[in-house]
DNA sequence: TCTATTAATTAGAATGATTATCACCTAAAA
DNA sequence: TTTTAGGTGATAATCATTCTAATTAATAGA
């Protein structure tokens, strides 16, 4: 965690950015939830609890900034959110998600499996892939249980 | 034309919808800028010009409709706007797209690049795929030529 | 230390996209 | 004809996000 939050740091101050308390609250609670897909709203929230004074557009500026930084990954799964998704720990590419049409649940899956089919939009295309954005809507293995039993 | 609209009108029949004069209106405009990726906005006013009475909240409600029968599929590149994009004729997955990050470009992908990918998310994770999102961003031909230029 | 400058923050207003509501209008069924 | 179930258009309401003005914190130079 701590370093971590560190490395963060590093990152702003190579572009002269500050890591603030606030930023620093709220790059925190994006640690503890890492799994989750939270939103602006639910980080606001989250950050609320332990520094009640942040405001929610410093959350926004926060994350955006962040965003740029490629620290974070902004997603959007549909619903009228955008969310926000930290990077894994040493990961260069953005990791894939698998959306279940039934529960809504959302399983990530961090091997990159686009190695190939960059390579062929790079020859084929001639388009410089710099970042992927891949997302399945389908059935979860729990909701396919479901389906049989019933 | 004709026969895309004639087919369309039989799926919306075959879950008892009406093709209303407002809805063929709007699968008109859709058809005539196949390779655009429209806001809900822009449909509106293209399709004002043909049907000046026509609501803003038709022309969502008839893209939500469609969108449900798969006809169009509702995508988001980052702006704050949905966009729809009608399907391929025939084609029974979506598109993907090129997104160029210097000039804001979007290119159509037709092939299904992801069917050893699909095939490999079902077998290692159990996860029985419907549909996809797949999106690149990186830079386009174009802007790598003014690149080098430059 | 004092002061000028700049970066960051806050609260709240404003914006913009989307959705809900409601009164009215079909077209077909009974 | 009366009924019924969709549709529609105008407008209000909602909700996420961005902007603004005023305030505070940090920084650097005198
Ligand atoms: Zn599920
Ligand atoms: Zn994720
Ligand atoms: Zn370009
Ligand atoms: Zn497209």
């Amino acid at each position: 965690m701590e370093q971590r939050i560190e490395k963060i740091k590093k990152q702003l101050h190579s572009q002269s950015y500050k890591l603030t308390p606030q930023r620093e609250a709220t790059v925190r609670v994006l640690l503890e939830h890492e799994e989750d897909h939270l939103s602006a709203e639910d980080v606001y929230l989250l950050v609320k609890e332990k520094a009640p004074e942040i405001g929610l557009a410093t959350v926004y500026r926060t994350l955006e900034l962040l965003s740029e930084l490629k620290i974070v990954d902004k997603i959007n799964f549909g619903d009228g959110v955008s969310r926000y998704d930290l990077r894994k720990e040493g990961a260069e590419h953005f990791h894939h998600h698998l959306v279940c049409v039934e529960c809504g649940a959302v399983e990530e899956i961090e091997e990159d499996l686009l190695i190939d089919v960059e390579k062929q939009v790079e020859s084929d295309w001639g388009f410089q892939v710099k970042d992927h954005r891949l997302t399945f809507h389908g059935i979860c293995k729990k909701c396919q249980v479901v389906t049989v039993k019933s």
